[in-house]
DNA sequence: AATGCTCCAGCTGAGC
DNA sequence: GCTCAGCTGGAGCATT
């Protein structure tokens, strides 16, 4: 490994990355196998990728990924764009995060028979939420339970009113500080 | 455009692609100058990044996009991975979907006091998800409600109980069939 | 590996998966070390990359990609974009394989004091080109030597008139034939 | 674009960028279509995209592709990798750049009657490469004529003794210098 | 500010 | 013929 002819070295430099390149195809090979075989017992693979992914991130990674996710979500639901999806409980957290915690009180939830559930009682939601916001209620305060299709419509109102109310943006909308890099921990 | 001397023809592809390619690159230059924009006035700009690409999906990607996740969502939930988020209401849905449908009724849901629930809840809760899901209970039954810690844990017992049950992979683990290819309309 | 609940068998997919990816980045990591131990040692690191491509590449990618830079090359002599580098040998041998193949004959190669080349003759060698073309000469019959600067300039000249002749693409310009997909041997 | 309201703000962003974007996919789209002509018309797109890729580069970019082309070049000489390729003239002067520059004679080039070389003559070239670097000739003065098979083998000789020769790395095996950042001026 | 890595999207080639 | 997965190239992002 030391002084040689630089030819050698060349050849040496050539034939390791050669040699390591070989290995990593071997087992990039075996990973489509793995994936073709799950493929062939019936489970999907789309999915599978995606949870291989989520299991094989750190937790720094973690934590920026789901804060952008949240703040997109609070993004979404200002304009409009929820689609039937309520927010999260992490993005309903980000945006109570500003103001001073008070201890919260769902109790009033108003449950209503899904039959009688339509567009008129989706657009009344979302009137409901403006106006909750401007009244000074909190995300949390949404009076829709969960699996309730006017949650995420009351989520759209008071969004749009908190978005609306200043010249100043939100904190909860702005870019989360950096992470640290930090931990290394090789061989 | 039509019989002319190979050269020029030549030379009339290689110049009208310079052209648009240079087209191509001005709008992305202006498309980063927004983000740049965004990123100044404060906003989180990967978050803005996946707006737009939501914005800009067509139903036909949505729906596939939210499969892949909804059942990445059961997979995760089956191996322990949920992390305290509940499972979606898609999720929901889509493992209920399998048995004859049946008129939901979460009329006996819990509430707890929230500084009450520890670590020995938590586990209570993921127990009786099993218990649950034993006794032929449905996802949808949940005696959880939306913002309990409990919640997601109760989904990860139900689905570990769910996937553990039968030689078979249930129907809503399997691969979505193929969405329509539709919509087409180019000049 | 036989029959097994569907919850284990996820599981052991998904770790498979994952012991396998983390090996995969192990070898990538060592590879990467590899080429900053070389660039360390005064290598050009970006060289010895490509070195390691052309090594790696089996023979029907080799010939592939000869062959598309081979046409490339004759479709910029074409447009007068060889800035200085004389066509290769296998493009050249390329647009002669049109022709019945006669046997070649350089014997009249002309040499010329290095001192004396100038823009003016390096443009009467671009008009040489042209002429040539036109009388019926071939491309191998090039009279200017390698390292000389006019015999790029005859070559573009040459491929000029070449393209110019009638309203049919030449047959060295048009997209090779498919290569056989061929060999295989898995394990 | 002054003070205006977050939701109303984040609203503009998200359209601009949408606009933008589908300006862009259009284009993209037309640049397919002559590609796709350009094939059906005949010509070898993968040889076209080449061609514009070239003419897209700047002067900056030429250089650092040439250069790193160049030592790979050097490299693959040195392992014999060159398969019948000789080296170009630009690869011949970078590693002539090192000595002391000498008017350079290649007076003697030797020609052989094609038919009459082989194996054995392909290999003897390749010995008399060794044999001219070690007596201290230089690339430039390779007896073999372009097109002769015998050119590549000589110069594999040549740089593998050019490599053999000290425990230090040639100057023209080195990482090429970094580039003028120079020109720059959007609007 | 420049460089290198990582990720993603778009393109290419195979397969039903 | 169309879809789909793999892959290459480019773009963003973090770093020095």
């Amino acid at each position: 490994m030391a002084n040689q002819r630089p030819s050698d070295e060349l050849r040496s430099f050539r034939d390791r990355i050669i040699r390591l390149e070989a290995e990593k195809a071997e087992i990039a090979d075996s990973i489509k196998d793995v994936y073709a075989e799950a493929g062939t017992r019936g489970y999907a693979v789309k999915s599978l990728r995606l949870v291989v992914k989520r299991q094989m991130e750190d937790p720094a990674d973690r934590r920026a990924r789901e804060a952008t996710e949240e703040i997109a979500e609070l993004y979404m639901a200002t304009l409009g764009m929820l689609g039937g999806t309520p927010l999260g409980e992490a993005a309903r957290a980000r945006l109570n995060a500003d103001p001073k915690a008070e201890p919260e009180d769902n109790s009033e939830q108003t449950t209503l028979a899904p039959e009688t559930i339509g567009a008129e009682q989706i657009a009344e939601a979302h009137r409901r939420g403006v106006d909750d916001a401007r009244a000074g209620k909190r995300i949390l305060e949404n009076p829709f339970i969960a699996g309730d299709p006017r949650r995420a419509s009351w989520d759209e109102g008071f969004c749009e009113a908190s978005g609306s109310d200043g010249m100043e943006i939100p904190d909860a909308w702005r870019r989360p500080g950096k992470k640290k890099p930090d931990e290394d921990g090789e061989k």
